[in-house]
DNA sequence: AAAAAAAGGTATGAACTCAGACCTTTGAGC
DNA sequence: GCTCAAAGGTCTGAGTTCATACCTTTTTTT
């Protein structure tokens, strides 16, 4: 009881302190965000020194990133007042890229990923559907659900599909939340890119969506919370099937 | 629709790419660990190349960290073989010194982590409930229940609650659960370090503890979920009110 | 007693990151 | 047209962090 540091848990609560250089970071953080449909095509990236304060980070580790991010063709940029960078084409997932197979790790920490999802996004509807919405969240969130629905391409709606869900955990208000969700999605957003998965029942996941944007509207927690858990199990069970 | 970033997401989902330098970040993971009981006093901490792995740091920057918390008089080291690092004093939370005033921010960041904790604890509670565990998993489970209910002194109970929450996390075996849990049971570490609470009603809470240990040993996710959600609550009553 | 192993201690040069100043381009407003 | 402001582009020196050796101390093993 005294001398030894108690089972396991040393193993699991030490985690890595940070992942890659600062720059590698900023690529991921700001590809994820344009694959999210954060920043669709056309639209315009903050400036560079606002992005870097965001970011917490300094503007030239930032402009190397933003250098990256020109040269992969995602982005141009342009100089001048009213200048700034401009979102030219859709980020891929980084995972497609060809046959590269699925380490054991990455497949460990999707797997963990759809767990935590589980948790995080039935949690997250009912922190929602318990909040005072103001009149403009509700129109962004009928929006977004809109948006979702008469989605054409699979690509389409696959980003729709991540800003629905980003939608929902910003109308929490909680930092943490959002970021949970932000990680979670990126994550799915990754698998769905990587496993070629036909997306069945679409009309199925547009009748949650409804349910869900009904029950947050209408406050009812309990209901929001039960709706995402059986959409995240629909969407689980099937990624799982496929991850063996 | 096309040309803008729509709403605030943005604002939301950026978020900074890492705190402070990596040698700050690793004192600070290891007095988290040190102050939560994951290392009690008289344990060694693991060899310092295992924890510079662990923790994605070179080891020259973990030497930087561990000098400081020698300096400190957290730890006292010694060479040789069977040497290393030993806890030799409680950390006590970077929050208590003096006066220091909370600030807007701090408040604000801790009343996140009690939203976050209302979601995330219970959602690890039904899944530990969910999961098929082994006898030592249960035994662990019972001895950090045990040692809560133990617990004399205040400072003792508050480090033992904390194992248990984290215990229970750890259970799920889902590492992103265990890091969320990781970083709420810190906050809420340093807020009842910061805030002169009497700790009433212990009795009450050892009763949810004991009955959250057998919803999970039971494999009752739901009722250990409800369980958690009121004792979380009931903390957040509390806190919130002397948080204003 | 000698050798091996397991720890911490030291050193070095390269790479990364930062803060801050300054330059250049371009649109807006007078 | 002139001027200003808002953007990106460039430069520099200091501070961090890294990877990788190699050294020293102590215990264990043979």
């Amino acid at each position: 009881m005294t001398a030894s540091p108690a089972h396991q848990l040393p193993e699991v609560v030490l985690r890595p302190v940070r992942g890659h250089h600062a720059f590698e970071a900023c690529v991921e953080q700001l590809a994820r965000a344009i694959r999210l449909g954060v920043y669709p095509v056309g639209s315009t990236l903050p400036p560079e020194r606002q992005l870097a304060e965001r970011l917490t980070v300094s503007r030239a580790t930032l402009r190397e990133a933003m250098a990256a991010l020109r040269q992969a063709g995602l982005v141009e940029t342009t100089r001048g007042r009213g200048g700034g960078t401009v979102v030219t084409r859709q980020a891929r997932s980084p995972y497609t890229r060809r046959v590269s197979r699925i380490t054991p790790a990455q497949r460990q920490d999707w797997l963990d990923a759809l767990e935590f999802r589980r948790l995080v996004e039935p949690g997250a509807a009912y922190l929602a559907a318990s909040a005072d919405l103001r009149q403009d969240q509700v129109a962004q969130l009928r929006e977004a659900e809109a948006t979702v629905s008469s989605a054409a391409r699979p690509a389409d709606h696959r980003q729709a599909d991540s800003r629905f869900h980003l939608t929902v955990a910003a109308l929490t208000g909680s930092g943490r939340t959002i970021e949970a969700v932000t990680s979670v999605q990126s994550s799915l957003h990754e698998m769905l890119g990587s496993i070629p998965v036909l997306e069945a029942n679409i009309s199925h996941s547009h009748r949650q969506h409804r349910s869900l944007t009904a029950a947050i509207v209408r406050g009812h927690p309990d209901r929001a919370r039960r709706v995402m858990e059986e959409h995240c199990d629909d969407t689980a069970a099937l990624l799982r099937g496929l991850l063996g």
